[in-house]
DNA sequence: AGCTGACCTGTTACTATCGACATGTGAGGT
DNA sequence: ACCTCACATGTCGATAGTAACAGGTCAGCT
C-alpha cells in the first residue's frame, strides 16, 4: 500500500502559507504566485485549483467565504499552519538549484566567441535590470510602504536573496565574458 | 495535430551536449549528471534512458560502440550538435530560479526567532561549505589538473557561477539572521 | 434587453520527473 | 563451482507541471 509522497511537496506548503497570511481564492493565489513567487516557484492555475481541492479534503485549509461568480476564498486551518511549521523546521532543505543559464554555460564551448560574448552581454543586462528592480522594491519596503508586518519582513528577506543572487550572476556573466576574451585574444601562454 | 513540445526541453540538449564532448553510455551519463550537473539539473536514469532512445530515433545521437553487459555508448551526430547550437543561440533563456530555500524564506514569519536563527546558521554553513568545495575544484582546474580543453574551460565558468551564488547565499543567510536578531531585540524604533 | 470583456473556476490531455521494481552480466574472491 | 557486488539497462506506476480547452458570471456600456 502506497500513500502519498514521502518527500515534502513544496507547492502545498506555499499555498497554505499564503493562506495563513490572508484568505484568498484560487484566482488570487494564482496571481500572487505569479507576482510574488513567479521567479522562484512558478505554478499555473490548474495546478493550484487541483491542490486546493486536495488540501481542503485533508483539512489543511477550509472555505473562508464565498463571493460572486462562484468565487471561493480559502483560509488555512490550524492543522494547515502546523503542517507548514513542520515543513519549515523538520524537513530537509532541498538545495538543488535549477537554473537554465548555468546549464547552458556547461556547453559554451559549442558556440563561437562572438555568439558567446553577445549572449553574456544580454545575460548581464538581464541580471542587472532584475537586481535593480528588486532593489527598488526593497527600498520601498524599507521605507515602510508595505507596512511592518512579519509577513512583509519575511518577503523583504526573500527579496534580498533575489538582489544578491542576481548581482552575483551579473558579475559572473561579466567575468565569463572576460575569460572568453582572454582565451580568444591570447592563444596559449602556458 | 499536436507535435512534440514547442518549448525547448533542456534535458535533451544537455544529453547531446555531453555526448558531443565524448561518447558515453546511459549509465555514464547518469553518473555524470549526478556529479557534474546534479546540483543544477538533476536527472535520474529512467529519464535518461528514455530520452536517449528518443534522441536516437530522431537521429540526434547514434550508437558509437557496444561493450560488455549490453553496454551501449552513444555519440552525438552532426544534426545533434547543430540542435544544441540552435538551443544555445536561438532560444529564449529561461530565467526561472527554482530554489527551495528562497521559497521557505517567504514563510519565515511562521517560525519562532530561535528556530529561524538555527535554520539560518545551518543554511549559512551549508552554503559556505559548498562554496569552499567549488573553490577547491576551481583551483584544481586553474592549475591545469583537468587539462585546458574548451570543455574544461566551460565547466570552469559554470563552477565560478556556483561559487558566486553560494557565497551570495551565505552572505544572505548571515544578513537575514542579523535582521531577525534586530527585530527580536529592538521592538520598534521608527 | 443585449453586448462585451474581465473575472473566476475548472477539465483534459500531454509531457516531465521520480521512486520502486525487474533483469541480467562480468569480475574477483573463496 | 559458487557467491557477491558493482555494472548496466530498462519498465511501471505515481506525482508534478503545463498548454489548451471549456464554461459560467458580474459590471458597465449602449
Amino acid at each position: 500500500m502506497r500513500a502519498g509522497p514521502q518527500v515534502p511537496v513544496s507547492l502545498r506548503h506555499a499555498l497554505i502559507g499564503l493562506l495563513a497570511d490572508q484568505p484568498a481564492s484560487g484566482y488570487d493565489l494564482s496571481r500572487r504566485f505569479q507576482e510574488v513567487l513567479g521567479s522562484v516557484w512558478p505554478a499555473g492555475h490548474p495546478q493550484i485549483y487541483g491542490e486546493l481541492r486536495k488540501l481542503a479534503d485533508e483539512g489543511l485549509i477550509e472555505v473562508d467565504s464565498e463571493g460572486p461568480r462562484g468565487r471561493k476564498a480559502y483560509r488555512a486551518t490550524e492543522a494547515g499552519v502546523a503542517e507548514v511549521r513542520r515543513w519549515l523546521t523538520a524537513t530537509e532543505v532541498e538545495h538543488t538549484l535549477r537554473l537554465e543559464p548555468l546549464l547552458r554555460s556547461v556547453f559554451f564551448w559549442l558556440t563561437t566567441p562572438e555568439e558567446l560574448a553577445a549572449h553574456l552581454d544580454r545575460e548581464a543586462a538581464y541580471f542587472h535590470q532584475l537586481a535593480a528592480k528588486l532593489r527598488d522594491l526593497a527600498g520601498a519596503k524599507d521605507r515602510g510602504e508595505y507596512g511592518h508586518s512579519p509577513q512583509t519582513q519575511s518577503l523583504r528577506v526573500t527579496v534580498e536573496a533575489g538582489i544578491r543572487i542576481n548581482e552575483a550572476l551579473e558579475g559572473w556573466a561579466a567575468w565569463a565574458k572576460e575569460q572568453g576574451a582572454k582565451t580568444k585574444a591570447g592563444p596559449e601562454s602556458g
